[in-house]
DNA sequence: TTTATTATAGCACGACCGTTCGTATTTGGC
DNA sequence: GCCAAATACGAACGGTCGTGCTATAATAAA
């Protein structure tokens, strides 16, 4: 591997640090390369543009999200064992960021009004993640495990409310409950559309 | 009434939809100055410094949420009736906006993880808002319209997400059967706790 | 080892940032 | 209409932003 992409590697994961804290559009070059150790320039050289920076922030962030709340889930059973391993994966995903939460979350907001290849990065990324989930939920379809006549994409869409629900809580206002309430919300929905 | 504060009042006017499209940290007083029609120095004068802007802007928002949403549903009888007015208040609201969402939604996740009085401020508003809900829902209980071992901390939570994810999705993902999943997710968290 | 390529640093650019200051203009009370 | 106070302006400040350019240093290929 050349020392090219190992050093991209490593800006990445900085960068990904700093974006779960302060948000894809305060990612500032010139902090990025202080808090890596090196030169503004130098950084930049490997990235062409700020907004290519940002889009391979993004995917760096996909990719982990893949490789630590998606693929692990995977050796669960079919259906809703596996969704709801993805969701216990991702509690503990969005909360290893010691400094800040979920890298996405602060994309979603800050760039849903602002057209661009950034906002079509996160939807693409988003509706990605979404569609996982609504493909464990039509596999359970599959086997059963739910209600034929469950509305899938509702229930994708409740269980994404509530994941978003439980960052507000847990990081902003701190609720010590949060745990608690994300637990009970998702047994609460499984249990709705549950045979 | 004074020239200073109706000024004050445009330019607060301005800062909001600024605010509401673009999030509260790049509310630049430059651009807003420029958006306003006054010089920046000018501006300026009104607020002595950027973090002082930042938080009458979000009290500028929250004068509006209560003129809006919370005054009008008063007007409803007591408990759930009045709750589910402050939904349907609030969607209208936020899509009043043209340009933007929620005011509020940016900042909560851009200040989430920035200790400082912006955030403590944010947190307070929001704190306030599920406040109201869950005041609501305690006068549901009072009036025996919700089953008295209701949740009612998890029941404000339930509706938070909602409101939270029929932004993004209608916002970020441009579904357009947002409307019909957040009325449908609010609808069956009221029949889950009605008595 | 020499060569070609890649990676990094240093410097400078124009633009914008929040903020300050001195000065002009406008306003409201008398 | 006068005068003090409130309001607005223009210019400038030190910084930081993203982004080029050029030259040097490290790496990979020959």
């Amino acid at each position: 591997m050349s020392k090219g992409i190992k050093t991209k590697e490593t800006i990445l994961n900085t960068a990904l640090q700093l974006t779960s804290k302060f948000g894809l559009e305060s990612l500032s070059i010139g902090e990025l390369a202080k808090s890596v150790g090196m030169s503004k320039s130098g950084l930049f050289g490997h990235f062409k543009s700020k907004e290519k920076l940002q889009i391979m922030v993004l995917d760096y962030a996909a990719e982990n999200f893949t490789q630590q709340v998606i693929i692990p889930a995977l050796k669960k059973p079919r259906g809703l064992p596996r969704l709801e391993a993805m969701m216990m994966n991702w509690k503990k995903w969005s909360g290893s960021y010691m400094t800040g939460g979920c890298p996405f979350l602060s994309s979603i907001v800050e760039y849903d009004d602002r057209p661009g290849n950034v906002r079509d990065h996160v939807k693409l990324l988003q509706e990605t993640m979404i569609g996982s989930f609504e493909r464990a939920l039509r596999v359970s379809n599959e086997e059963n495990q739910i209600r034929s006549n469950v509305d899938i994409k509702q229930a994708g869409y409740e269980i994404y409310a509530n994941m978003i629900a439980y960052h507000i809580y847990s990081r902003l206002l701190g609720d010590k409950n949060s745990d608690k309430m994300f637990t009970a919300n998702f047994d609460k929905i499984i249990t709705s559309i549950k045979v």
